[in-house]
DNA sequence: CTGGATCCCGCACGATACTG
DNA sequence: CAGTATCGTGCGGGATCCAG
């Protein structure tokens, strides 16, 4: 594929100052990136950060999303150590998610966009009204 | 669908100047979000915000995208008025993708996760190791 | 050649049933 | 309640074809 400047077999992980390209997908930046700019991510950490919620809340309060993608959402999440899953032995057994500092700290940055979408909201709808009107116009 | 200011019937949203719930499917934010928070959408705005590029250039520096994928999203951050899409009409025309002021606002907003992820990829992966070697005591 | 549409197919996701 | 197992479908990737 590109090669640019040699990297070392196995682990392509750049030694020096240099950052890594974030755009290459084999990059652990990027992949970890992937894992984060995704809905279902990013949802539920934001419904975390309001407060820890148990599985099935959690469930209500990301509406739309399955209980398949649900678990396999927070098992990754809990994996990069941005959610901590907590297991008391009631009957029946009751499951806590809460965020990490370190997902706290991820949230952080996803507020940013999480606003810029509510407040945005009206220049990107007029932006998709302008655009339909122009491909209508063209046929 | 799109009403603007006045609430429309039709949207189970509260009432006053209550903010509608981004955590439901419905909620055009939610949607909207749900478009932004995406990996292609991302890396492309990122791409785009460090240079105005061509297609092809856009696939090469994406790497790993499709290009139906590429197409599939550009139009779509096109519409929602994110990347202004220009055609030159050269032989062979030149299509040349360039962000727009309102996606270079949002851009500000993912280069805070961008950057999270870079700053705090150590912390992930050691988290990751903790995780696997936990659930490798488990069995 | 560049930009993009279209077809096909595999895989990831959604819905649901079932288990501890 | 908190998941896992199973199955069907729709989305995304790859190849191919098309327009300019």
């Amino acid at each position: 594929m590109q090669e640019g400047t040699s990297q070392a077999p196995g682990y392509p992980e750049e030694t020096a100052g240099r950052e890594p390209d974030v755009f290459a997908a084999q990059c652990p930046t990027r992949q970890l990136l992937d894992r984060v700019a995704d809905k279902w991510s990013v949802l539920i950490l934001a419904a975390l950060g309001e407060e820890d919620m148990r599985f099935n809340a959690l469930k209500r309060k990301v509406s739309g999303i399955s209980q398949k993608m649900l678990s396999q959402t927070l098992r990754a999440l809990e994996r990069d150590g941005l959610v901590q899953r907590s297991v008391f032995p009631t009957i029946p057994v009751s499951v806590s998610y809460a965020i990490t500092p370190l997902g706290c700290e991820l949230l952080d940055a996803l507020r940013s966009m999480i606003d810029w979408a509510q407040s945005r909201l009206p220049q990107v709808v007029s932006a998709q009204r302008d655009f339909d009107a122009r491909m209508a116009g063209m046929g």
